[in-house]
DNA sequence: AGCATCACCTGGCTGC
DNA sequence: TGCAGCCAGGTGATGC
């Protein structure tokens, strides 16, 4: 599931390859991609604009056109999006929702088999050059200003888990389910812990690991799970996922103390963690 | 207001 | 082997 350092993969890959080129040609297949306006209007507002440098905020990922709108993509789960240089020898496979055919014959292809993800084109962007779509997102742990100070005032007066906390895009942005155990792990912390219960210690150590984990999975280009729905812009798999130190690892032994991992319920959702050496 | 739960959707896995 | 049914998960809507 693509969660901070998936997206922000993508967004390498992407600056790699669209600033500087046209889109050319634009369809929109998908029934439930674009939403936030028609897929008509989307195709009128990015055929013919030329992308600058893709950002991101979050697991948003976006692009400033040249007339000053900004293309915006949220992959959610099943949401992959590709570059192919030779189209003609390339078949599209099922799913696919969006294919943006680039100036030099090449192509951005959108496939989504449960099609949560979504597109649209902002017009109304912020200070920060950030579309006002976007405005509600908490702030994203791998910009400059991350820190404890951040962590405890947004953690402060949240009586929620520590784990539905630290997934809640308005409290921090880009952490999903699979990096928010990993991260409750490294800080020794239960992601069934009040949120608002950590004392300073606690809140530093979160905040380091909140960095840690996240920069460690994007340089191994994210995780990758079972179904390998996970690809990068060019459809490599990333390597992060054999690092997870107890995500999806119910009964293997913690590798921090040995004793078995435990898959526990948040809500609704499971959540794994060390009861053993994580309080 | 703030928190919890549901709906959306398909593919992979489990268990009969 | 076949198939029904469950589960996964991010976000916005709905419920309490």
């Amino acid at each position: 599931m693509p969660e901070l350092p998936e997206v922000e993969t993508v967004r390498r890959g992407l600056d790699g390859v669209v600033p500087g080129k046209t889109a050319s040609e634009v369809r929109v297949t998908g029934k439930r991609t674009v939403r936030r306006h028609s897929p008509a209007e989307l195709v009128e507002r990015l055929t013919g604009r030329k992308f600058g440098h893709p950002d991101r905020r979050g697991k948003y990922l976006f692009v400033p056109l040249d007339d000053g709108q900004v293309l915006v993509v949220h992959l959610r789960m099943s949401g992959q999006l590709t570059w192919v240089a030779d189209p003609a020898s390339r078949p599209l496979v099922a799913h696919t929702h969006v294919v943006v055919g680039l100036d030099d014959k090449s192509e951005l292809r959108f496939v989504d088999p449960r099609t949560f993800g979504e597109w649209f084109v902002a017009s109304e962007v912020g200070d920060d050059g950030v579309p006002v779509e976007l405005s509600g997102l908490g702030p994203d742990p791998l910009s400059p200003s991350f820190g404890v100070n951040v962590v405890r005032q947004q953690l402060t007066g949240r009586k929620t888990a520590l784990k539905v906390a630290l997934t809640d895009q308005r409290v921090i942005a880009g952490i999903g389910n699979i990096y928010a155990d990993e991260i409750c792990h490294a800080a020794k912390l239960r992601p069934d812990r009040r949120a608002d219960s950590l004392d300073d210690e606690e809140s530093r150590a979160l905040a380091r690991h909140i960095k840690a984990v996240l920069l460690q999975a994007v340089k191994m280009r994210g995780s990758s799970l079972r179904d390998a729905s996970y690809r990068d812009l060019m459809g490599e798999l990333g390597g992060y996922q054999a690092r997870h130190r107890v995500y999806d690892r119910a009964g293997e032994p913690c590798p921090r103390c040995g004793e078995p991992v435990t898959r526990i319920k948040i809500g609704a959702r499971s959540a794994y963690c060390c009861t053993a050496c994580q309080s």
